[in-house]
DNA sequence: TTGTAAGCGTTATCAA
DNA sequence: TTGATAACGCTTACAA
């Protein structure tokens, strides 16, 4: 980390610039040079500066990502799925998290002049701010956000699955339904979620907020609700909700699906663990940080330059949680 | 992104040298010239370019941070303390996961040349690998690692605690017990568990391997030690582990405690909300990556130099799952 | 096949 | 108070 080519061309009794040949591969190089030069190489224990070569070639070979938490499997598997691409792509991965910071949008553009490319949560980061990294020129895919001009997004499908969910509930025969974890801004993933669970089910099903989609708030909400007045079924915006749900459920002494139906959202390692298991909607998350990991290589690397807008499928799986369901097959 | 000092010298008519002082307040400017230079910068748009600054600074002012994956809420959590840390400090987070990769070493040194210092959890990184790194000058945290030469080192402490939970359960009266997950590995946290919960237990406690401390793994490793003989109390090396065994035992009929009791380690959110309420080992998961980043700060600015090897302490916390104990208070 | 030298975009020293 | 200019460590035309 501290010798330079300089050295390594002096041991080597060349030049500088066969030195970078000779490593890259890039030029021609005779043999006995090519001895030489991996001989000081290996004596000096010589690794390129990633700075000088960075600054030469223009890029970083890094791509950041900005997420506003990581708390839950979701965001963690999205990252997962995402440096796992990035690193076969020979890029690094920089995260910013943005939760609970200030600045946030100094944060960003910081990252931004670090990396070649920027992945970016909906939620995690400003839309004035998003339209100012386009209007920068900064490559961009922005996962589970309306389709905006200048940069990739990706996202689930979340209005048909939605709906179906919502009509296999239907199917039940459950007639006063709360939506738990109610969308907190418009065009996010949860707002489709729940925008299609209602145009199926319309007026027998009220939205109930949480402060936010985890374990904690969903069984605070739920509580409250159920205490309240109980709906026949609760539809969560996620599963770590319905998880919060679930436990609510218990503390009341109700059972689950017996005195009320709980669906939750994604498919996490524990949805399928939870007592009753959830019925819930698979989202492909580790293959949406994969795509966009993709998409964002392509971007860069210029193979592509037109903007795409990418939406996976999901799947629906019917656990134990929304009540016996003879025309269903369990999983 | 593309506009260069150059430029906004030109524009403002001044040189780059003043442009530089301008703006990083380095060295007098007259108050015309900076308003001159901001007001070009502005026009501009002009943003230094990291790796102009880095290469002429001689720092990334980026950390990397070495882990096997990130499933599970510990690794987590632990990212989550140190990024917080490390971007209060000013500098990015670069993450490397190694976790069924190949030519880890490669991608390890890959990193280490564009960060100034690197957070290495103890499984992640070969130990020659890491006696490399030292020998090159790297600047070393390591997470739950015996003390090594030439890097910080820290962890939670494990001995102390797990001898004061083993001293607990036997307070229960408990006579046959099994710890679930094992060590894979000697030296690190759960082989400190392990000696420590052995050394009051001696021979009353047998080992039982997992493949790996997840929820699958403590699952199905707890349903065949639970099917063929069993323990009263089950040891987990961690809650994951633990939560799968709660899963098992009541897969299998078994209630716990009254059948069998269990427990686990770390404290992760989903142990307070398992049922019956996992009784653990609290780790300071966020606090062990803020103090790495704050470590790794030292060691880089040059405040400290002699390596330092940390030991965060732990508590007990007595919830459900290990049985009814009327001199304990529950939490 | 090899070397010279011009970038790449800053910071900071040293004169002026 | 300002401006040349030398680093910083590499890549890559262009010449030789």
């Amino acid at each position: 980390m501290d010798v330079t080519i300089y050295e390594v061309a002096k041991r080597a009794g060349v030049s500088i610039a066969t030195v970078s040949r000779a490593l890259r591969g890039t030029g021609p190089v005779a043999a006995k040079t090519r001895e030489k030069v991996l001989k000081a190489v290996e004596e000096l224990n010589f690794t390129p500066s990633r700075l000088g070569v960075s600054l030469a070639e223009g890029r970083h070979a890094a791509n950041g990502v900005v997420f506003p938490d990581l708390a839950g499997p979701y965001y963690t598997e999205v990252l997962l799925g995402y440096e796992e691409v990035a690193s076969e792509l020979g890029r690094s991965v920089v995260i910013l998290s943005t939760k609970g910071r200030t600045r946030v949008n100094d944060l960003i553009k910081d990252l931004a002049g670090r990396v070649d490319g920027l992945l970016v949560f909906g939620h995690a980061a400003p839309d004035p701010l998003i339209a100012e990294l386009v209007r920068l020129g900064v490559r961009l895919v922005v996962i589970s956000r309306d389709p905006l001009p200048g940069a990739d997004t990706l996202r689930s499908e979340n209005t048909a699955s939605a709906r179906a969910l919502a009509e296999h509930l239907a199917g039940h025969g459950y007639e006063r339904f709360a939506f738990l974890g109610a969308p907190l801004t418009s065009g996010d993933d949860v707002d489709e979620r729940w925008r299609g669970v209602r145009s199926v089910l319309g007026g027998a099903i009220e939205a109930v907020a949480t402060r936010e989609y985890t374990v904690e708030c969903g069984f605070d909400a739920a509580r409250a609700l159920l205490k309240d007045r109980r709906p026949e079924a609760i539809v969560c915006s996620d599963d770590e909700v319905a998880l919060g749900a679930l436990l609510a459920a218990e503390e009341l002494g109700l059972d689950v699906p017996g005195d009320v139906a709980v669906t939750g959202w994604d498919d996490i390692m524990a949805a399928r663990h939870a007592r009753p298991a959830l019925t819930t909607v698979r989202q492909p998350m580790r293959e949406l940080g994969a795509r966009a990991a993709r998409a964002l290589d392509e971007l860069i690397t210029g193979v592509r330059d037109t903007p795409r807008h990418l939406i996976l499928t999901t799947e629906l799986v019917v656990r134990a949680s929304c009540g016996p369901h003879p025309q269903e097959v369990r999983t």
